[in-house]
DNA sequence: ATGATAAGTGAGCAG
DNA sequence: CTGCTCACTTATCAT
């Protein structure tokens, strides 16, 4: 009904209107073909091709109805892939920062600033000691003498 | 209609019946309602209502197009989000090797191959002053707190 | 026959 | 009024 189809008059809203016969729409839609088939005998041509588009338009309904259950899920289906979807950026992020600061320190123990800091010898002592302050820390402490690197660490 | 409507007889598929007035759909629905009461002067009072009503049903036919639009677009955004969705995984899978290979890497380096005695705390004080009766020795004293090092040798 | 879905319609709400 | 969305109906298509 794309073109122009006759303006109509209002409709009327139809009343709610009892069922014709014993069958409630519920068993209706629901019951086996063949056993409506049996309901349908004595009934009048018209009768029956009442009943069964009846039962069609009611069966329509239902497909109707599951059609909008599908879209809404739908809807619940992008919020759902959205919020998992954040939820990973912030797992990449976490991620990358621990990347970068472990690719910093790799960096630095690999070739970064080994240049040490001259101290006088006395010096050490104290340097040693105060690495205390940092609960997680390990002293290493590296000798060489010529072609041969000796190396000790506090128990 | 939710309860036994009249099962009412097959509805007969109207003519297409071209518009009674000048007016196309496509401009009765776009016009301007202010515009469209200037046309309906001296029209009865039933046309006037039933071309209201009928401008108002093509309007409808429109809302009903963006709605199917809307959720075709929705499903288009399940599809966009699923594709994004695993793409970052594949994104975080790829970081996290790389991070474990790099903190493989940063092991090795950091305490690979050295694996240092173990002493007590105060034995490393010897240990350095021991140093000096190898005269072309260095010394150098690496303290690691989380993620830094500091590194010191002796003047 | 059955199920699904596009198009269209009126109802009803919101702005 | 306008726009949107729901529930329903009908028309189709595919199984």
């Amino acid at each position: 009904m794309t073109t122009s189809p006759k303006p109509k008059a209002l409709k009327v809203k139809e009343e709610p209107k009892k069922n014709t016969s014993v069958l409630s729409d519920d068993k209706l839609v629901s019951m086996p073909i063949q056993e409506l088939n049996q309901h349908l005998r004595g009934l009048t041509k018209e009768e029956v091709i009442r009943l069964r588009q009846w039962r069609r338009t009611l069966k329509n309904q239902g497909y109707a109805a599951s059609c909008r259950i599908k879209r809404v899920e739908l809807q619940k289906e992008v919020e759902r892939l959205a919020q998992k979807n954040s939820g990973i950026k912030l797992k990449l992020d976490a991620l990358r920062s621990k990347y970068q600061a472990l690719q910093t320190f790799a960096r630095t123990i690999a070739r970064g600033p080994i240049t040490p800091t001259k101290v006088a010898t006395t010096s050490v002592n104290t340097i040693v000691k105060s690495a205390k302050v940092y609960p997680a820390s390990k002293v290493i402490v590296l000798v060489t003498s010529p072609l041969l690197l000796h190396c000790w660490t506090a128990k």
